[in-house]
DNA sequence: TTTAGCAGTCTTTTAAACTGACTGCTAATA
DNA sequence: TATTAGCAGTCAGTTTAAAAGACTGCTAAA
């Protein structure tokens, strides 16, 4: 159902820019009009295809990197594709069975899970994979331990309910007892089994202040910790990151430049993850929206501009917990790869539900 | 000392051939007689030059790219100049500034200590930097404990002497009592504390055998768990690696097509992670050595034929504990980049020995 | 041994001519 | 009015030839 169709009414209009975008991304070559003529609309004289050609490149589709060459598309092209002009794909069966097939082997801890994932993403699009899991303040806290490491160091190690693990190392200004630290475990995880972090840094709080007494100060020193771990998380580590050297792949050498340019700021992970943590907020807030395309100049990097980004976020039950997909080359497969991006959305959130319920399983 | 200096005997020779890396080094263009002759040897003429230079090439210290062009070293030149030209050098106040300046937060924790000296070193180099820590099993227990994930699940949370961090799910046949888990922490701690992670298996195996009767059975699920953790461990989860784009600069467009290939090798980590655990290895047994040097065909792997890489171990007390060190272009400056690897690896010692000195320490 | 000098080799640069792939326009056509 | 055929014009890419530039190798003399 197409909601809003600027500009471009014509059915033959629309039928010829899909057509160049499609031979453009399989030549990456600047396409004709000879050639639209001969494959796409056998009946239409080449003349006639020049003259359309020639309005989408005033309106702003296409692009003629030189006077007498062939006719490239635009950012805008591809969006205008990506939004009216491409049919939704089924993923084709043989990509389907090789995802399913990854993600068999079940019983992987969950990192080792994620890192895969974007290797495989990787693997099968040619570009960049990665995840990106959700800040684990808004993560569902599933177990949380204090770990006497030396007389005043703690190790805080977190699982989340996604199975996501973390740990920080903590310094506290007072001596800690081995067995009262095992005490305030146990107080813990009986407070805030289920909580989020942030809701969970809330509850102990409210305890302190109006609840029990705090005897030996345990909820104080929790409290410290977990704030401590709530302000020392930062985007980057949220992100997952694999197959960057296939952006050297298929790309013509006047492109060498600009590369380096995209692989730093890539490795660099800051702006990326913060352009992530962005897009994961979008799709949260929009409920039906589950796959995101980012074309080029649309991506807020400026870096990126010759890139393009595929997200499929990814749920167990109706929780959003993270962003998956490609980093590659403007001119891809959009369709198959939205839907293929997509799959593996589903095929990772069904992974963590599937490791929710072992862990609740008593059976070998 | 020289202990073996085949072939090129007189001084002039290794004066040529010395500049003529040096310059070839700076420029990466070939060289030619009249430059040396000019530049390192006023009083001889460029004929002599020549002379010498075909002589050079002859016995494999030179290549010449085409008939009429100047010559450039081969890896066995580099490796002469390694072994014997390169005068061991200060390195640069500033840079040791700086080096310093950057372990002077001190109290961060080790994974990223680890990460940002990989970063560091990639910054100052224009390479790739790696950190390749110890493999576990190696590693001396700072603790080690199992927290109760579900009915029968564990993780199990590793804190090596070194302050890497470590974690595993295990999945156990029998439903654990977490009460009954506490005290299985408090036994294998007290156990196997300053032990290799190899040895405490061994220890508790023993234990097992013919010591005490092993009541809940908590030993043997000890010794399971440790021997699943061992065998669960590869090569490529020792390695950090950061900044591979720099691998992208200051190349000439017609080595762009080996470029993906030594990225990829590189990305994909295990023959990689191969390669250094077997350097590692060698750095062990020949306790003298340091820093060692892979030029070029010298890297077993065929990827890397035109990188080089710079490695120095690093060590707390006489224990070797792990590898760092950068992989970058064949010409680069060798002495340079040694002697900062060095540095860089002197520093980390001492950060992750501050560490564990701050473990025992009472006071804020 | 060393050197000056020159012939020879091969890349790089420059320029000109040519080719091929398109487009834009125009005038005729349906 | 929409379409078309046909042709002139444009410009990147290729080819070719010529010239310049950067070295080397060799030889004969010092």
């Amino acid at each position: 159902m197409r909601i809003l169709k600027p500009e471009i009414a014509k059915e033959r209009e629309e039928k010829i820019l899909r057509m160049i975008i499609q031979e453009y991304v399989q030549t990456r070559k600047p396409v004709g009009s000879e050639l639209v003529a001969q494959k796409g609309l056998p009946g239409v004289s080449s003349a006639t295809i020049r003259n359309t050609m020639k309005k989408l490149e005033e309106e702003g589709y296409l692009h003629q990197v030189h006077s007498s060459g062939g006719r490239i598309p635009t950012d805008k092209a591809y969006r205008y594709y990506v939004d009216y002009l491409s049919k939704i794909q089924q993923i084709a069966l043989k990509e389907r069975q090789r995802i399913e097939q990854e993600y068999a082997q079940n019983n992987e801890e969950i990192n080792r899970v994620l890192v895969h994932t974007c290797r495989m993403l990787s693997a099968m699009t040619h570009s960049a994979g990665f995840v990106f899991t959700s800040n684990v303040q808004d993560s569902v806290v599933q177990r949380l331990d204090f770990l006497p490491l030396g007389p005043c160091n703690i190790l805080a190690v977190l699982v989340t309910s996604e199975g996501v693990v973390k740990h920080w190392p903590v310094r506290v200004n007072r001596i800690v007892i081995p067995t009262k630290l095992l005490m305030l475990n146990a107080y813990i995880n009986e407070q805030i089994s289920g909580l989020t972090l942030r809701n969970a840094q809330r509850v102990l709080w409210e305890n302190l202040r109006h609840g029990n007494t705090d005897e030996d100060g345990f909820c104080e020193l929790a409290c410290k910790i977990l704030k401590d771990m709530i302000n020392a998380q930062n985007y980057s580590e949220q992100l997952y990151i694999e197959g960057m050297s296939s952006l050297l792949d298929n790309v013509s050498s006047d492109e060498y430049n600009e590369l380096s340019k995209m692989m730093r700021v890539i490795e660099e992970r800051d702006k990326f993850a913060g352009l992530l943590g962005e897009k994961m907020q979008e799709l949260k807030n929009n409920k039906g929206k589950k796959v995101s395309v980012s074309i080029g100049s649309e991506n807020e990097l400026s870096e990126l501009k010759n890139l393009s980004i595929i997200t499929s976020s990814y749920s167990v039950g109706d929780r959003t917990i993270g962003l998956l997909g490609i980093v590659g080359p403007k001119h891809m497969e959009y369709t198959r790869m939205m839907s293929l991006v997509n799959f593996v959305g589903e095929m990772l959130g069904m992974t963590i539900k599937n490791w929710q319920a072992s862990l609740e399983d008593h059976k070998e």
